[in-house]
DNA sequence: TATTTTTGCTAAAACGATTTAGTAATTCTA
DNA sequence: TAGAATTACTAAATCGTTTTAGCAAAAATA
């Protein structure tokens, strides 16, 4: 069962296929095809299930309807909603998407990003790890359309999407502070990312602001492929008993490090909120279940998907658009639930 | 900046692309190219910067070594780890993905199926909706390579890889009985599909073979896209004072359901074991750091991944192999949590 | 030395669409 | 009624590859 192509149909009709093809493209008024003739078209266009081929048609047009996704991992549930937005709003106009889990490594989404210009994705939808600046610089310099989300590179001008993380921060680390928290933790993740370290500048501007000292033994950076036991040691060593560090609250900066978290506190025989306070970044199902839910720092997926795939479909329809770089911050908002008590 | 094509590179060293086509694609010896000329062109191509161009390849070649996905949703943390493996397992073998969540919706499916066909996937991945046996039918007529996973239809000959979940289900159940529960609950969905039947089944059998009666009352199938208020109707239901049906345990068929089913339990001020026990299929994060841990059927979805992957790409390669459908049933295991006391 | 074989390469068709430039036949205008 | 304009269409080039068929020169064989 060979596929049906244009001529197929043309040859059918005894016409050429340069007017099938006027016809199957809403072209017909303005080549002006006779109405009966455009009738019998579509007829056996669809007698013969034609379906378009749409390598054949990205390679005439230069357009292939594809946008490529590179994000750090498509089973992080961050990630995973966000990226099932941009799919939805993608298609929604006509754009399928390519998923690529880069892990965070320069390598893996330098590759990725060769393999999808080789398959001549129209752009690019971005959450660059770190040292990717060479990467990024590359697609700016060869005017491709692309979007980063939830970090980006300050020296480098480019359409962007993520939230105010330094305000995120510092709102969640107040909530802390206004609740009697005073040995406040911040454990975080060594990305050298402009979001990861704005968490941290926001956490330690409120304790500023709230006249509590800063103590950079309660920031714990852990490397990005961190599990169970790294998590384990940074809250060993802030929960101590021969410490004299001993907190009464963490501020998780992604919720990978929260989950990993609040295992060993329970494990620990800690208790939430009553020993330990918790807010986290991120909002996955588990901080609903949990032992004592956790208040989070909400951040607004659905609007990010959507608005990274409305600013990339607008620079890939108009190309040479003046296009000073568009950087959107949006707001998180904080849901407060029983993890820090009241 | 123009891309190079082969033509460029041809142009630049004075050869035919016929000539640098051969030496890309590793031909050389076959075609016996001089050795020096070759250099030469490994060497222009690299300085050009060469990149391919897969869309002319796969107009050519007809094989554009993309495959199509289609699972429910991504966003959910069971889809996401198989889509993350399967995207990994076919970046091994260069093989990009395209994903499309259906919604366990068919007329998203048969659209998602007719988008990926005029892309001209090489196969698919999928995991049918209920009534989409038409769609997987049309694939397997045209023999188009392709896998479900997941699920299956029964009537349709189809390689397909699933877990046993009926054994899954059964063993669940079993433990539930083994730690002295009788009044056991299935909470399920309706997918009219046959891994959540087989699920089912499995639990009235281990009930029957304890001699522990089957109570209709006691099986709540609610539809796919169930909420919160449908599992805590549900639940009330099970757990009302006037209830004669008064539960101790419940098995959940996914873990949609037992996230919003503990929720509940928590909200009605219900203990987990104590008052309930649990089981769920699926191990999300949410399970390991619940009030009460989770005991979970977990699935192997590296291997699941993995193996849909080779077996696609098997079929890719060998496209008229003597090919008897295979079908591949794994073992799922037990991981025993807190949630059934002990 | 004449023929065959090998070596090293190229021309051109093909994949399936889009799009430009054109052409006959008809209708309109002056 | 001659020329212009309109109508309804088509031929052919093009996108960037792959691949088949073939060709000239050199080397080997008889």
């Amino acid at each position: 069962m060979k596929k049906t192509s244009l001529s197929d149909i043309a040859k059918h009709l005894g016409v050429s296929k340069t007017l099938v093809s006027f016809v199957l493209n809403g072209k017909a008024k303005e080549f002006r095809i006779s109405e009966d003739i455009c009738k019998k078209v579509v007829e056996v266009a669809k007698e013969l299930n034609y379906q378009p081929n749409r390598i054949a048609q990205g390679l005439r047009t230069g357009r292939t309807n594809t946008i490529g996704l590179i994000i750090a991992d498509i089973a992080n549930q961050f990630f995973g909603i966000l990226g099932r937005e941009i799919e939805q709003e993608a298609a929604r106009f006509g754009y399928r998407v390519i998923f690529c889990s880069s892990d965070e490594n320069p390598e893996k989404s330098r590759q990725q990003i060769a393999m999808l210009q080789q398959s001549q994705v129209d752009g690019y939808i971005i959450s660059p790890p770190k040292h990717s600046e060479d990467q990024i610089r590359a697609l700016a310099k060869g005017h491709v359309p692309f979007v980063l989300i939830d970090r980006y590179f300050p020296e480098i001008e480019s359409n962007h999407i993520v939230v105010d993380n330094f305000n995120a921060a510092y709102n969640a680390t107040n909530h802390l502070l206004k609740l009697g928290r005073k040995r406040i933790a911040n454990i975080t993740v060594n990305l050298d990312l402009i979001n990861m370290e704005q968490r941290t500048e926001g956490y330690k501007q409120a304790l500023r602001d709230a006249s509590v000292p800063v103590d950079d033994n309660l920031v714990k950076v852990l490397p990005f492929s961190h599990d169970n036991k790294d998590v384990a040691r940074a809250i060993k060593e802030l929960v101590g008993k021969n410490s004299p560090k001993k907190i009464d609250a963490i501020l998780f900066s992604t919720s990978k490090l929260g989950i990993n978290g609040i295992e060993c506190i329970s494990s620990l025989g800690l208790k939430i909120p009553d020993d330990i306070a918790i807010v986290s970044f991120d909002n996955p199902d588990a901080y609903k279940i949990c032992v004592s839910p956790v208040t989070v720092v909400n951040q607004p997926l659905k609007e990010i998907g959507k608005i990274a795939v409305q600013m990339l479909l607008n620079q890939i329809k108009h190309p040479d658009a003046p296009s000073k770089a568009q950087e959107i911050v949006l707001k998180t908002d904080l849901i407060i639930r029983k993890s820090c008590g009241s």
